[in-house]
DNA sequence: AATGAATGAGCCTTCATTCAT
DNA sequence: AATGAATGAAGGCTCATTCAT
């Protein structure tokens, strides 16, 4: 089903797809598959702003107009990247996911993949990281839909080891989740902004240490509760 | 020395600014806030790059022109946003921080703190969560400027405490770092996309806690796992 | 190759243009043309700093946008404009000249070919001759590049002269040619900025006989001078 | 009458000046000339357009206000320096051809004149020759008028010399006179834009030879006369 | 389906000028 | 008379999107 690309062919657009739509989704998916890689290396180098479409149309050797037939428009390619993406990590994890027991491995897991999927694609990465964010208010809710695939297997995977007693009853699986993604995304971040010189995956291993047992040393029983308000 | 809000007053602009802008900036301090107050208001309505110049000079009872005997451009008003944001929270915390002894409790309140103060102005949270990311690769250096204080108090903090026993030995400072702030980052975008509804500094006791033990339940050196999917 | 009007077609554009220029410029020569012609008459008639893209769009009968298919930016109509007068007179003089031996007899011609040329084009005389002053200091090397192929034209008439010792061997050609050019330019300047009124070429043989005998009377050896105040 | 300097004092402005301009005229000339010598150093440098009335306020050591107190605006400065510098040319022409005969002498004292005072003076040569183009049509009419005295000077020179029966009789006084000033425009043109690197007036000589005898080497009776159309 | 020339809305910024002090 | 902070009009240019071919 996938070629081992993060890109895994046309998703059907949401909003009102215009008769053409489906058809040219159907008709030509290395175009497709071409245009999305153009948009990768253009938006990479030059950020979401400044990467025309013109540009992304002549690196994918197609006409301008050719690119509003796979892509509703601009932003709808960005949103189709970061799909591409995320969409790939979740599926991959899923099916890693599958034959594990506890729930510290899958966070491992997931970590790892996370950072070797987006450490091994640095021109997606720095899409995601940060091209992602310069989009406008009103994109932000189908981001959202985006990510949710995500933040449920993370979600899922607290809830579970609440549940196995892996991990602490008091913790808010919400904000638990919020502390594993927003370090995710934190590390990735940093990593593509310092020009992604270092190996990412090798991180994982001391972000999941960090994320598992936190930063403090363990405590006697009597000061190991947290306060809450 | 300052009126509570988080406009803290002009900031002497760096990089070489035209003559004028020192004197201007000194003169008028209550235009220079009603400026900073107005873009706030405009930016966290409709975005960075909706925020027509004309509409925040017109909340801001001025002139157009007025807007650019106080800021260099649109960008500086939304670097001064930030700096003043983040410059208030540093300051806030190293005062605070100066009589604590335990780097538990230094995070602590510096958690707080940024709960706090962020989330006692929504419009600033979006501002600094969500338009600032809105803008080119140009200006993210700068920001990486304003930021560096706030990440060098997050590390001092990480390094008192293993220095002091308080935190674990094995944790990379830097990944440590990320972790907190990528959490905190998080914690606030989550709660400034869905609404600002609920009260975010009340989540401080939790995101300290997870973040000081992590997600795992003490292991006891004789391991009993729990079994179940 | 010429239809009789001073605009050419496009030449090709020197400095790094985009991409799409090189193909656009020669797609549609009649809109070109159009364009060309447009910022003729609306820059004869309000000058060039008032003449609005917009305003040159709309008499062209194009989008404000279609212009920069076809030019750079605002200057570069300018120039062009200047590129296509002078270098059709250039062209012509070259053609004319082919065939002619006496120096006297090309300058002439010269003088008669451009005095007919901008005499024939009141609103073209009215852009080079004032207009093209309006620019910055950054242009005027472009203008100057333009210009030469005139100034040259017009050195080696002055030097073809001399060699044939049809003109004075004490004249330096420089001055000479200044003398020649600069008569035109007040002759075509003075005739534009007083409405254009009379018949410029007409003035084409009394130029010449001034530039060629001077002011002075022919004075025989022995000089009776008229004494009168 | 006259300190040297090209700046003679405030010259009344024409049209319908303001009750404070006749006050502030006489209150303070050394302001007058300050604001003045500023604006040529400005021009010079930066060009009419891009010279700020708040810089040359700057370098004349008043307030942006205070130049509006000795000018209209921005372009009766620039006016005001033509009327200077030509009116000293004219007053100093006036005083040295009182005691000329020779309508020859008198060309070649008024070339002389020209030449040394403009060349004497490359910052406001490149301020008339240069930037004095830059303005709008509108203006255009008012340098016509300032122009004039010197225009008269040289017709009646021209018209002198026919009388005298030194010049040709069949020269046509305005085009000898457009052909004169047409090459002293040129020629300093031509040295302000090289950079006024030699020595304008040393010039002189040569500009005037080839204006009184033109291009030809004398010929015979025969073919003297001049084609006229 | 593919093309790519044409469209035109949209906006930041400058700076000459004013006027309250 | 002098100041200089404030004003606000004005427009060149980009580029995502369309649509005739």
């Amino acid at each position: 089903m996938n070629d081992g690309s993060f890109i895994c062919g046309p998703v059907r657009v949401r909003e009102a797809p215009r008769e053409w739509m489906r058809i040219a989704n159907r008709r030509d998916e290395a175009k497709y598959r071409a245009i999305l890689q153009a948009a990768v290396q253009v938006m990479a180098e030059s950020g979401y702003h400044h990467a025309q479409i013109s540009r992304i149309a002549r690196a994918a050797g197609v006409a301008d107009g050719t690119v509003y037939l796979y892509f509703k428009n601009k932003e709808d390619i960005l949103i189709s990247l970061l799909r591409h993406g995320i969409g790939r990590i979740v599926e991959l994890s899923h099916n890693r996911l599958a034959g594990m027991r506890s729930a510290e491995d899958k966070l491992r897991c997931v970590v790892e993949l996370y950072l070797q999927e987006l450490g091994a694609q640095p021109q997606l990465a720095m899409v995601t990281q940060v091209n992602l964010r310069q989009v406008d208010a009103g994109i932000r809710r189908q981001i959202g839909d985006i990510m949710k695939p995500f933040y449920n297997l993370l979600d899922d995977i607290v809830m579970d080891g609440i549940r196995e007693g892996v991990f602490r009853e008091g913790i808010q699986p919400r904000i638990a989740r919020r502390m594993i993604f927003g370090t995710l995304d934190e590390t990735v971040t940093a990593w593509v902004l310092t020009g992604s010189k270092y190996d990412l995956a090798k991180q994982a291993g001391d972000v999941v240490d960090v994320l598992l047992h936190g930063l403090c040393r363990y405590q006697p029983p009597t000061v190991e509760r947290s306060v809450e308000s």
